[in-house]
RNA sequence: CGGGAUGUAGUACAGCUUGGUAGUACGCUUGCUUCGGGAGUAAGAGGUCGCAGGUUCAAAUCCUGUCAUCCCGACCA
């Protein structure tokens, strides 16, 4: 690309509407520009980025063996009706009409159509195994987009499906991806972590997440340094003790404790700690109200207590609906006579003698017990502290902020159901396919990258998808011999493979500098003076080592990168 | 969807309280001087002040409505 006579522009100052790092340095280097909230044009150079990124992908999945099409994003609203999930994505489904009144969507995600793909090849069990796979634009009404390309309405995903007969082959087709996955972002240098999560809407067995590593991220990863286990908050476990207590059990007694509603006034009160309490909160499932205990300086883990309800919605119950169910006013529920029914934290089973509210005003219990009640439920509901211990090696867990830039889902059968997608066996009997989904943000990876690659003066793209390998500055455009060494190395370059950009406008060396710094090309050749004694300066955007080289060993390392 | 804020030139902002000629910086055009880290200088071009109503002799400024964008939350593969 020679800048004098191409599409090319940069930004001097900071853009107003772009509060995150890598969306401010994206416009500003020319890479997107915003059209709409969640909204981008992907732009020359950003464009770039993307088909590398995509060609890497891409690459990793046909070694795998999986086959790419191409899905349309207009899809008729029956499909996902079929699938029930026309509801579950609720207000974040895009839906429209036709001409003739006929109700389609903009495809959030693709299982549904992928099915309809499989059918076609679908008859017994020895049309499986296999993977389909494409890349292609998403829509999803995000209740707030934000963060540059990190949150979006319109975004690009490689997603990938594979249809396999039983569960025994679902695990080794998860397996290939989940390796073509990790080489993937090994390639494109993001600096990530593999974690477990919840299957949320996508429902199914097993949900890991590739997390890129930025304080900007918006999911919290829980992980532990020993033994390298990483879970999303929202399902982490810590270690926990649920042996019954072997202390004595007293009677259970009640107090008045006139105005102490909350864990900490109660406990001054009583001069316990809050380890000693065990609050009841009420919560709302779906259409259901249950009384949830945990220990009083513990918090709820909506995602786990959902789970552990099998409820879609889940939120903390009103207040008239929680003097409804304990009688008293908020502030002094407990888990004797509450009429709804319990969901209890399994490490309650260890405690003994502890406080709880009496579902009577200003009054608490103290030495409840056990026996003294009946838990409906009872699961782990914990939302974990930083500091919490490992479940499995008992060391410190620790926090950090994420990007989920992938996604690898085992689904077993929920889609193949929903869709009657089935085949016949050995026996001659009709049995549901297993499917997987496995998800990659193309413009989440551009974003992560930069938020993990960049300077005072830029981005600082890894060598694999920058947009351009080398960029030629050109001091000055007057020197008929710094010229005539720029325009031939420029061709040299290209014609080795080397991508390489020439800075040729009528623009002072600083200017160009600072451009091709912010724009992030990992290496730049400068042509100035030096030239007359046959030099080119190279110099490493990461590291800012420069070399004085000759064309053949400039050549040389070019070529070994 | 709740709370908060902001819309003025390509970009970033001032002006609004107290109504009266549309401003600054960067960018852009032309000349001269410069030319290895965002040059200096002189002269220019560029804005229906988000949009629609209203008040007023007069509205960027006051009032009402509306749209858009951002932040915090809710929500989220």
């Amino acid at each position: 690309m020679r800048l004098s006579d191409k599409y090319f522009f940069t930004l001097r100052e900071d853009v107003k509407d772009e509060d995150s790092l890598s969306g401010n340095l994206l416009c500003k280097a020319g890479y997107i520009k915003k059209t709409s909230a969640g909204i981008y044009m992907m732009l020359p150079l950003g464009l770039k980025v993307e088909e590398k990124i995509e060609a890497i992908i891409r690459k990793n999945m046909n070694e795998t063996g999986a086959q790419e099409v191409k899905m349309p994003a207009l899809i008729a609203q029956e499909y996902y009706e079929k699938s029930g999930r026309l509801e579950n994505f609720g207000k974040s489904i895009y839906k429209l009409k036709d001409r003739s009144n006929k109700a389609f969507t903009l495809g959030p995600t693709h299982e549904e159509l992928f099915a309809v793909a499989a059918k076609m090849m679908i008859k017994s069990y020895k049309n499986m195994p296999f993977n389909l796979y494409q890349i292609q634009s998403k829509y999803r009404d995000e209740p707030r987009a934000r963060f540059g390309l990190i949150r979006v309405k319109e975004f690009v995903m490689k997603d990938a499906y594979s249809f396999d007969k039983d569960e025994a082959g679902l695990d080794v087709s998860y397996k290939k991806m989940f390796e073509a996955y990790k080489r993937s972002f090994d390639e494109m240098g993001i600096d990530y972590r593999i974690v477990k999560a919840d299957t949320g809407v996508m429902g199914g067995l097993l949900s890991e997440e590739f997390q890129a590593i930025t304080p900007i991220g918006e999911d919290t990863i829980v992980y532990c340094d020993k033994c390298h286990h990483a879970t999303n908050l929202e399902i982490a476990k810590s270690l926990k003790d649920t042996t019954p207590s072997t202390e004595e059990h007293l009677a259970k007694e009640l107090v008045h404790t006139p105005k102490a509603g909350t864990i900490k006034e109660v406990c001054d009160y009583l001069k316990k700690d809050e380890k000693a309490f065990v609050k009841t909160l009420i919560y709302r499932a779906d259409d259901k109200v249950y009384g949830v205990m945990l220990r009083g300086d513990k918090e709820v883990s909506e995602t786990k207590l959902a789970k552990a309800l099998k409820a879609n919605e889940i939120e903390l119950a009103d207040f008239a609906c929680v003097e409804e169910v304990t009688n008293a006013k908020v502030g002094f529920a407990g888990p004797i006579a509450l009429k709804c029914p319990i969901v209890m934290d399994e490490e309650i089973l260890s405690m003994a003698n502890y406080i709880t509210g009496a579902n009577k005003t200003d009054y608490h219990y103290i030495n409840v017990n056990n026996e003294d009640f009946k838990a409906d439920i009872i699961a782990d509901i914990t939302l974990i502290k930083e500091g919490d211990l490992c479940p499995y090696c008992h060391e410190p867990l620790k926090f950090t902020k994420g990007i989920e830039v992938g996604n690898t889902f085992k689904l077993g059968t929920k889609y193949s159901k929903a869709l009657d997608l089935t085949y016949l066996n050995k026996d001659n009997q009709t049995e549901y396919v297993w499917m997987g989904s496995y998800g990659i943000g193309i413009g989440r990876c551009m974003a992560a990258l930069v938020e993990q690659n960049h300077d005072e003066n830029g981005i600082i793209w890894p060598l694999s998808v920058a947009p351009y390998k080398a960029a030629i500055v050109l001091i000055s455009s007057k020197d008929e011999v710094q010229t005539k060494a720029a325009e031939e190395l420029y061709d040299l370059l290209n014609n080795n493979g080397i991508e390489t950009i020439l800075d040729d406008r009528e623009e002072r060396p600083g200017v160009k500098f600072k451009d091709m710094d912010l724009i992030g090309i990992p290496y730049r050749i400068t042509i100035g003076k030096k030239i007359n004694e046959g030099l080119y300066e190279l110099k490493d955007r990461r590291s800012g080592e420069v070399k004085e080289l000759n064309k053949n060993e400039l050549l040389d390392l070019l070529n070994r990168l």
